[in-house]
RNA sequence: CGGGGCGUGGCGCAGUCCGGUAGCGCACCUGCUUUGGGAGCAGGGGGUCGCCGGUUCAAAUCCGGCCGCCCCGACCA
């Protein structure tokens, strides 16, 4: 392709309104525009790229008996209404009205329509396993649209759907796609991790997430570099726990206008972590729930929420005033009002002497013996853990990083094809509900995970086997016409070895050029210009190694062929020994 | 949903406090010169100042309402 007829409108300048470096990337390299918050237009320069990402999909999908489907992207209401989720969805759907006034709505995932497919036709267990794949746009209104592609309204899922006869065939299948989400992202270029996560609004009863350590990411993970345990924050918990302390009697203390922890800490002279955070938080029926969590520790929610068994907010501070008839900063488990649940964090089990508020303004207790003085409803993990806390696994201090979520795989059971009816009729002539599972990848971000792990000042670096096009060949001067002549010939040759080829033909000057690419960050660059040219030979960079090298021109379409050859066999061989985990 | 920032030619911004003919750089068009890391000179085109309403002789500027985009937070008592 050449550049002077392609439509990659590179920007001179930064955009004002990007953050993150493939944010930024993709809009200064004329990738993507936007059409409103959340919503991009691709541009052919990043979606030759996405299609290739999407090739690789395909390629591992169907080397594991996986059928590519293409569901409709509008759904009946009902459909969802059949399984509660048009309710759990709540605003994170976009909803709309056919003509004839019919409640539809646009797909933030496909369980359902699979799930409707499955019960019509799905008759024996002789028609299972099925593994039903699509590449497709996913709707979803988020609350917060942000950093460019990594999180927006509308993206490209590559989901897919297991239907299997038992839990242990269930188990196969969601192993089949640990091992090709493993071989995808390898593949891709990208080094990621697998992390233990949260199974949220698909229910289930596992569900793991593959993930790309980033800054720019939206999930926070525990790992531990000794043993490799990895989770995400909302399940992955520490063998962090305070010494239990001595015991004396529960004592109240005046503490004016010491609200939070900090202060409290300080006026009283307890360590924070002695200091029992009380939150109170409302459950799905608006019941009131507190949670015990130490003062040196944050409660994470999603854990708090596992541990109710249903969505939990935090209760506005009227709320906390009428149930615990004391303000926020003051209230505390000690004497809380019958029948309130607490649950309280697994490394206050056997706290001898705490510290937390005494429902009462301005004061607080001290000398808190939890199991006398508290009718604890359960102990759960409800922490988020801190970087340097023991490993559950190994003992060994964890870290504590940002990532990006590639792609995340549930065991879903039979949630869906029981609220669907989607039964099948086992060797027995039992009926049985199908057992299902669901696995997903965001396409964009395979893209923006690998600007965001490869980018540097001048632009980003693609990986070989994802890149839009392989080489990129730079004329330096078109008034020349002998460059121009050893360009094109170049350009010829490449094309004819099978190479993906941009070719810098504009008429501009060479500034311009080189920092066109360096942004658009193609494996390799080739210089053509007089000074190669008098030593008869082109100048290739290895972009991501910042190193030139110079060939003879007669080679450079072989050296070329070669390098590309040579990066993408090595993601292809470490695929093979990274796909069994 | 709460908080903050921003909205002025295609892009990046100044002008707004203190009302008075809408500006700068880049980009674009024409010509000449130039040509290995975003050229120079000369000439030229392009803007409902986010939208609606109000105040005023006069509004990009003041007042009210709305919309949009970006960032932070979705919480600690």
């Amino acid at each position: 392709m050449r550049l002077s007829t392609s439509f990659i409108p590179t920007l001179k300048e930064d955009p004002s309104d990007a953050e993150v470096v493939s944010h930024r990337v993709m809009l200064k390299g004329g990738m993507v525009r936007l059409l409103a918050a959340g919503l991009y237009s691709y541009l052919p320069f990043l979606w030759k790229s996405l299609l290739k990402a999407m090739q690789i999909i395909r390629e591992e999908m169907n080397a594991i008996g996986g059928q590519e489907f293409h569901f409709p992207a509008l759904h009946p209401i009902d459909l969802w209404d059949e399984t509660g989720r048009n309710e759990d969805f709540g605003d994170d759907v976009f909803r709309l009205k056919d003509r004839k006034g019919r409640g539809m709505l646009l797909a933030p995932t496909h369980e359902e329509v699979v799930g409707d497919i499955a019960r019509s036709e799905i008759r024996s267990y002789r028609d299972m396993p099925q593994i039903w794949y699509q590449i497709q746009t996913k709707f979803r209104d988020e609350p917060r649209p942000r950093s460019g592609l990594l999180r927006t309204r509308q993206f490209i899922m590559k989901d897919s759907y297991t239907l299997d006869v038992s839990q242990a065939a269930l188990d196969h299948g969601y192993d089949l796609h640990a091992r090709a989400y493993r071989r995808i992202f390898t593949r891709c270029g990208l080094r990621f991790f697998e992390a233990r996560a949260s199974s949220g609004l698909m229910g289930g009863t596992g569900s793991q997430e593959f993930l790309v350590e980033g800054a720019s990411g939206e999930d926070r993970a525990v790992v531990c570099d000794s043993c490799g345990f990895a989770g995400n924050v909302e399940v992955a918990g520490t063998q962090w726990q305070m010494a239990p302390g001595e015991e004396a009697p529960l004592e109240e203390v005046h503490t004016p206008e010491q609200r939070t922890i900090e202060d409290v800490s300080k006026f009283l002279d307890i360590p924070a972590e002695r200091l029992v955070k009380s939150l109170v938080y409302m459950d799905a029926e608006d019941r009131p729930v507190m949670f015990l969590v130490p003062g040196s520790h944050d409660l994470n929610e999603a854990k708090a929420a596992s541990a109710v068994g249903s969505a939990v907010r935090p209760a506005e501070a009227e709320e906390v005033l009428r149930v615990m008839s004391a303000p926020a900063g003051f209230v505390g488990p000690v004497g809380a009002p019958e029948g309130l649940g607490i649950f309280a964090d697994l490394s206050l089990e056997g706290l001898l002497d705490g510290a937390t508020g005494a429902n009462r303004g301005d004061y607080h207790v001290v000398h808190m013996n939890l199991a006398r003085d508290v009718q604890v409803t359960s102990y759960a993990d409800l922490r988020t853990v801190h970087e340097g806390e023991a490993c559950t696994v190994c003992g060994s201090a964890v870290r504590v990083i940002t990532a990006i979520e590639m792609g995340h795989i549930f065991k879903l059971g039979t949630k869906y094809s029981e609220a669907l009816g989607a039964t099948f009729q086992d060797e027995n002539e039992e009926e049985k509900p199908i057992v299902m599972g669901s696995y997903g990848i965001g396409v964009e971000r395979i893209a923006a995970a690998a600007i965001e792990t490869r980018a540097d000042d001048d632009g980003t670096t693609w990986p070989s086997s994802i890149a839009p096009y392989h080489v990129l060949v730079l004329a330096v001067n078109m008034g020349d016409d002998e460059v121009v002549k050893a360009s094109e010939t170049l350009y010829e040759e490449m094309m004819s070895a099978g190479l993906e080829v941009l070719f810098d033909d504009r008429d501009i000057r060479a500034g311009a050029k080189f920092n066109d690419a360096d942004l658009l960050g193609l494996p390799l660059r080739v210089t053509i210009g007089r000074k190669a040219l008098d030593r008869g030979v082109a100048e290739v960079l290895i972009r991501i190694e910042k190193q030139t090298v110079d060939v003879p021109i007669a080679e450079a379409a072989a050296f070329c062929r070669e390098k590309i050859d040579a990066e993408i066999a090595g993601y292809n061989q470490r695929a093979d020994e990274v796909q069994d985990g």
